[in-house]
DNA sequence: CGTTCCCTTGAATGGCGTCAATACTTGTGG
DNA sequence: CCACAAGTATTGACGCCATTCAAGGGAACG
C-alpha cells in the first residue's frame, strides 16, 4: 500500500478538524488508485464497495435512465469525496463515475466506514456537510428547471462551472477540463443542439470563447446579468 | 416543558439504533410545539434556530424564487426530522415549513446540537442516512425533469405521494391531506392549467377521482404504466 | 350570502425539441 | 504521412407540447 504525501490531503473537508495523527491513520488505511482518462471508477447499480477521495483529475458523475439518456449529476474536483454510498445507507452506487481526465483517487473500503466513523467521529460530520451541500445544489438544480428557461439554465451551469472548475486565462475564464455540448445538455436538462445555438449566439456577442470540448467565459459579469434577469 | 411519550417516537428513524435511555435523555431536551394549520414553522433565509422532527400533521417546505415563484421541496410526513440546515452546516433555512394541516413538532435548539451528537453518535449518522435518502430524491425529480415530459412527471409525482401518504378508502388510495393544482405543478416543474388538464383527462379514462385538494388514486397500476413508458 | 380560493376549459402563441444535412477536429491504422 | 473513421459541433426547417392569456364556474369559509 502506497504512502500518500499528507500535505496533498491538507485541504480536504472529509479531514477537517482532525490532528495531524487522526488524518495519518486513516491515510494509511487508503489506497491510491489511477484512473486513466475514460475510465470508469465505479458503475451505477452495482455494489458500493469503496468510498472515495479525488486527488488528482475530474470525474463525471452520471445517472443513466431506463430508456438510455444520461443525466450528469455532478463533476468531482479534486479534494472531494464521492462514491460515499455506504455512508448513506446505501449498497450500490446510484449512478456512474468516469474519469474525464487522468484521474487519481483515495479509496477505503465500504466495509471499514463503521469502524472508521466509529475512531473518528468528525468522519461523519464532514460527510454530512458535504452531503447537505449536495443537497443544495440538487435544489437549486430543481428551482431552475423549475421556474428559468434553457438559456438562463445554461448561463447559470457554466457560470458554476467557470467557479468550481475555472482557470484564469489572457481573455477570460476557462474550464479546466473537456467538455461537451452533449455534457452542458445532460447537465441542463436540454438537447446538445440547444446548447450549440445559444453557445454560439454568445459567441457572437463577444462573451465566450468556445471550441471542440472548451470554452472561456470572456465576460462573467455580462453572463451573469444573462443569467439573473438583466432583460425584461 | 411537556413530556414527550416514548411511544409516539419508537419508529422514529432519528433515534434509530438508540437505547430507551438514550431516546429518553434526548426527548428530555426536547420541546413540542403546535403548528395550526397555515402557520409557518421556519422561513426561508432566517436564523436556523431550531431543528424538528414532525410528530402529527403534515408540512409543506418550499422555495421562493426572487421573482417570487414557489417549488415545492418536499412535504414532511409524521416521523421525519427536518429544518436540519445547522447539521449540515448552514446557518439559515434554505426554505420556508408550512402546515399543510394541524401539526405538532419536537423541537430541539441547534445550538445544541454538537453536543447533542457528541453524546449520540447514533445522530450524527442517522441524520447522515436521512439527508442521504434527501439527496437520492432529489436526484430523480432531476432525472425525470430532465428527461421525461410533463405528464409522466405528474404521474410519477402522484404515484410517490400515494406511497408516502396514500390511505386506503373504497374507491381506491387517497393522498391524506389537503394538495391542489398548483402544488402538483409546482413539486412537476409546469403549471396548474397543465395539471389541470392532465387529472381531468385521467378522471375522463377513470384512473383517478379529484376535487377540491384531493386526489384519490383509482387505478395505480395503470398510472405506473403511463408513468414508465407503455404506450409510445 | 358574499368573498375568496380553487378548478376548468378554450384559444393562441412560441420556445425548444426533433429531423436532417454538413463541416470540422482528433485520433488511428495502413 | 496521409486517408479514413469516429466523435463533436453548427445550422436550418418544421412541428408540437406546454405556457400564456382569458373567461367563467363551483366549493368553502366567515
Amino acid at each position: 500500500m502506497a504512502t500518500v504525501d499528507p500535505t496533498l490531503v491538507a485541504g480536504v473537508p472529509l479531514f477537517a478538524g482532525m490532528s495531524v495523527q487522526e488524518r495519518e491513520a486513516l491515510l494509511r488505511e487508503a489506497q491510491a488508485v489511477r484512473f486513466p482518462k475514460g475510465a470508469t471508477v465505479f458503475q451505477q447499480d452495482t455494489d458500493a464497495h469503496s468510498f472515495f477521495v479525488l486527488l488528482h483529475g475530474r470525474l463525471r458523475v452520471f445517472k443513466l435512465t431506463p430508456n438510455g439518456q444520461q443525466v450528469v449529476v455532478r463533476f468531482v474536483a479534486p479534494g472531494e469525496v464521492f462514491g460515499v454510498a455506504a455512508a448513506i445507507g446505501r449498497t450500490t452506487y446510484p449512478g456512474t463515475a468516469a474519469a474525464v481526465v487522468d484521474s487519481v483517487a483515495l479509496q477505503w473500503p465500504s466495509a471499514s466506514w463503521s469502524r472508521l466513523v466509529a475512531a473518528h467521529p468528525a468522519l461523519a460530520l464532514n460527510t454530512l456537510h458535504t452531503v447537505g451541500g449536495r443537497i443544495q445544489e440538487m435544489h437549486t438544480r430543481v428551482v431552475e428547471m423549475s421556474t428559468e428557461q434553457v438559456e438562463r439554465r445554461v448561463a447559470h451551469a457554466l457560470l458554476r462551472l467557470a467557479h468550481q472548475a475555472g482557470r484564469k486565462v489572457e481573455t477570460g475564464v476557462r474550464i479546466d477540463f473537456p467538455i461537451s455540448r452533449q455534457d452542458i445538455a445532460e447537465m441542463t436538462g436540454t438537447t446538445l443542439h440547444t446548447v450549440s445555438r445559444i453557445i454560439s449566439a454568445w459567441e457572437e456577442r463577444g462573451l465566450v470563447e468556445s471550441g471542440r470540448q472548451k470554452i472561456t467565459v470572456r465576460e462573467p459579469h455580462k453572463l451573469m446579468l444573462l443569467a439573473d434577469g438583466a432583460d425584461e
